[in-house]
DNA sequence: GGTTGAATTACACAATCGTATAACAAGAAT
DNA sequence: ATTCTTGTTATACGATTGTGTAATTCAACC
């Protein structure tokens, strides 16, 4: 017999993990189609078979993936708000700022995700976890707004926290796509105005950069 | 001999039109690994051989298509100034009203353009496609900001121009991408109140829906 | 320290992919 | 009518896809 490929015995929960990894690196590289069955275990150090072990399909481990990276987006965006300042204000201008930032805003994050948007639009468990995540966003953006001293309706907040959000989606996406098509800084500059002017509040002097770092 | 399947002659450029609708075609329903070079030509009624006799290779194929997808979605967008008002705020407002309504904004064409992006990130030359055609519609917009009666530096113009931009792509992806989660004229609403609070104008009053229609 | 269960590898299989090349046939030219 | 050009079909090929099943080997347990 020809020797077999000698391995160790892992935690359902740590294989799992490198293979979801593994699966979003690969994505992220080349695109949906470079996620393949074989690419995957090679990347996380097993073979194909294994994926089947973890996952009842590919689609499975895909419909996963998908909801680790919405969860990452959601908490790098989150993590600004961590050992910041009280200020209601500041603690919107950090938020929207972090949004449209690295890592949040990168070239390799739009197309991971991007990648998953016709999936989402046809697989109703794709839709169900994008919409969960993309309301958790949402809600928290919410969150903030209705912290800042000014009276304003339900109805409004609703209607506000859409707005931001669109802006903030949309610089998102477009400092991602074309980083090169904007100056240094340019892109949270623009999201700090036009969040400030749809709340009617000067956000730009309210940002508090952090101040941890020498 | 068996019998051959029979066939017409056409011309090249309406062959090249049916085999690009195809595979726009099959790829919004399908998403990208749905068109294959098989199901484009039977789509369009041939047979696989003849894509390879228009198109150098399915890589060719599909940065036309690409190309033809996003010089619709900019023509749908400025549709609406033919024979529209002549006011300057009235054409701002239908504009961004119409970017964010159909056909501009639904679910098929976000999926179809989400199936693009990596290949944007990657592939040169589509980066190239795309940056000609957001800058294109980019510089219409701020065509149409620049005519409103308010005196503006340029480069007041151009961040306000990326910010309604902004707003615009943002409020256009999520509405389509999610449009169950969103009352009727919801979006529309929004993307006027949010671009009338950045630019400071009043464009909710300068709206003129489309009173040719009964 | 054997024994056992399950994690992991290995292999096979049918389907499908993009591409290359040869055979045919439709319609214009002569 | 016959020839010629080339648009079009037909077929083949190797590579790769997701998945199903059997063989192994690791590590824990008694």
């Amino acid at each position: 017999m020809a020797d077999r490929r000698p391995y160790r015995r892992e935690s359902e929960e740590r294989r799992r993990e490198d293979l979801i990894a593994a699966a979003l690196d690969l994505v992220a590289e080349g695109g949906l189609h470079a996620a393949t069955v074989r690419a995957i275990a090679e990347r996380a150090g097993v073979t194909p078979g294994l994926i089947r072990h973890y996952f009842t399909s590919k689609e499975d481990l895909t419909r996963v993936a998908y909801q680790r990276l919405m969860e990452r987006m959601t908490t790098d965006s989150a993590a600004v708000l961590l050992g910041g300042p009280d200020d209601a204000m500041a603690r919107l201008a950090n938020f929207v700022v972090a949004s449209v930032s690295p890592p949040v805003a990168d070239p390799v994050a739009v197309g991971l995700w991007a990648a998953f948007v016709h999936d989402v639009r046809r697989d109703a468990a794709m839709r169900e976890i994008h919409t969960a995540n993309y309301l958790a966003f949402r809600n928290m953006l919410q969150g903030l707004i209705a912290a800042l001293p000014r009276p304003v309706s339900d109805a409004k907040l609703r209607s506000d926290a859409i707005a931001c959000n669109g802006v903030i989606d949309g610089l998102w996406l477009e400092g991602s796509i074309l980083p090169e098509a904007f100056a240094l800084g340019e892109i949270p500059a623009i999201a700090l105005t036009s969040v400030g002017a749809i709340l009617n509040i000067d956000l730009v002097a309210a940002y508090q950069p952090d101040r941890t770092l020498p």
